[in-house]
RNA sequence: GGAGGCGUCGCCUAGUCCGGUCGAUGGCGCCCGCCUGCUAAGCGGGUUGGGGUCUCAAAGCCCCUCGCGGGUUCAAAUCCCGCCGCCUCCGCCA
């Protein structure tokens, strides 16, 4: 949620975002009438609170001098406790109609508050999903017509080589769904032992998190507005399954108060990512570029407001890091505001070069959510200025199947093999090349 | 799944039986000051978080906050109900 004084006091600054986004800028308008609403009704339940308070106060004496008064005396206080009971009865309905009409002021205001989206950072391109801007394209797409080479997909390659068996997924599990087998399962144990490593050589700490998580920390997430549709939900327990580990490990720190020196604090966490794939019926079918579930190693971090953006460059140079090892030609997009969904206020992609489509798609992501999730989940710093929510950002190290895809693909070679990066044998036992069974 | 115990402002803790004097006690830690060749000790003060109001800002004032939610009452840390979490024992189990 985004900090209702920024919307007081420049309310056109949220509506600019909204606008940009593609959404109703309106709400607004809406909000601030009703935190207006909320700040009466606050007030003036305060008031009578106190009141009351004030009114108790005498109540108490008053029954003890009661007891101990002498029998002559007796009528006159007890006809100034029963005036004072009287008042205090009357008091208490009056006490009672203002808690409820601040709690449904609060509850509308809340309501409002948590449909908006982060407040966009102005600097991102401004547009739909084709109008990102790209930031640099890296490595050398191979020209495997000059090589001789009919380009295999990664489904035929994974077949050849025993690596992806996807029609056993579907008997066992419907569309969508896989299994890694042979050096397929070896490879993604390589991808994380690689990608962990970099990580934690850079000063993450390794996390395996909860895949299944409660309500609070997919609505801190942001993950239940406009992608609800995307997301598992297991009605008999009123649970979800992430979507990626950037849920637990953000909710990791909820309802914290964080030190300022023990920040930026940064984790990289392992967990299977389980998604509907609601309304992309028909697109990527093939293969497992598009699945329900698939494991990713994910970066997140905690920092201070003012470092984020800089945080969310060094992100995406991990990002980078890691693609280069593989040696994967790719491009950084910076993605254009109606695509950002609702919890950034700017985001990188990397999207790998796929020779069988012959174009670029998206295999990483990197976010800077501002103070937006932290916010929800009630995420707080403390330095010398007090309290204040603190800065998250997450970024994918590996996304397992559209790396594997974009692996076996760009290092294929003309007998169905595939030729290994030099950063990966190690995690493979040493082997130059993954070959096919025959 | 069954039985019992527990949950208090960073940590520990008093208070809960018998509602108002709890707008929560004490210790530790931490912060500021005093004292002191230095350090330690000692002495004094401060130290939950959120909202509202006021203000250029602050101070001040008010409300909420004793795991969470509801109820009883003029009044709830305290009484009642539901839920959650942790611990112990039993049963089952990767």
């Amino acid at each position: 949620m985004i900090d209702l004084k920024t919307l007081r006091e420049d309310p056109e600054r949220v509506r600019e975002s909204q606008r940009r986004r593609g959404e109703d800028a309106s709400v607004v308008d809406r909000l601030l009438a009703a935190d207006e609403r909320r700040r009466a009704a606050e007030s003036e339940y305060g008031a009578l609170r106190n009141e009351q308070k004030e009114l108790g106060k005498r109540i108490g004496p008053l029954q003890g001098a009661l007891k101990k008064v002498a029998d002559a005396d007796r009528p006159a206080v007890q006809a100034e406790l029963d005036g004072l009971m009287s008042g205090a009865t009357a008091l208490a309905e009056r006490v009672r109609s203002a808690e409820s009409g601040r709690d449904a002021a609060d509850a509308e205001a809340a309501s409002l508050l948590a449909g908006l989206s982060n407040l966009i950072d102005l600097d991102a391109p401004v547009g739909g999903e084709d109008d990102f801007a790209v930031v640099e394209e890296v490595g050398v797409r191979r020209d495997f017509a000059a090589e001789g080479i009919e380009v295999r997909d990664h489904v035929e390659l994974g077949e050849l080589l025993g690596a992806i068996d996807i029609e056993r997924g579907a008997k066992v599990s419907g569309s969508r769904f896989y299994y890694l087998t042979g050096v397929g399962a070896l490879l993604e144990l390589a991808l994380v032992n690689h990608a962990i490593a970099l990580a934690g050589g850079n000063g993450f700490t390794p996390m395996i998190p909860p895949a299944l998580v409660k309500p609070a920390a997919m609505e801190g997430t942001g993950f239940l507005g406009q992608a609800a549709e995307n997301v598992y939900r297991l009605e008999a327990d009123d649970m979800y399954l992430v979507g990626t580990a950037e849920v637990p490990l953000a909710a990791y720190h909820s309802d914290e108060i964080l030190d300022a020196s023990s920040l930026p604090r940064r984790y990289v966490g392992y967990s299977p990512c389980y998604r509907r794939e609601a309304g992309s019926h028909g697109k990527d079918t093939r293969g497992i570029f598009r699945v329900h579930w698939f494991d990713k190693v994910e970066m997140f971090s905690y920092c201070a407001p003012e470092d984020a953006a800089a945080e969310h460059g060094r992100l995406l140079g991990w990002e980078r890091q890691f693609m280069d090892s593989l040696e994967l030609p790719y491009r950084v997009i910076d993605v254009a505001s109606g695509d950002l969904g609702a919890s950034a206020a700017r985001k990188y992609d990397i999207e790998a070069w796929v020779p069988s489509q012959e174009r670029y798609r998206e295999v990483t992501s990197t976010s800077n959510c501002t103070e937006f999730q932290a916010r929800r989940l009630r995420i707080r710093m403390r330095d010398g200025d007090g309290v204040r929510p603190v800065a998250t950002l997450n970024g994918t190290l590996v996304a397992i199947t559209r790396t594997i895809v974009a692996l076996l693909e760009n290092h294929q070679q003309a007998d169905g093999s595939v030729r290994v990066p030099a950063a990966l044998r190690p995690y493979l036992g040493g082997r130059e090349t993954l070959d096919p069974l025959r």
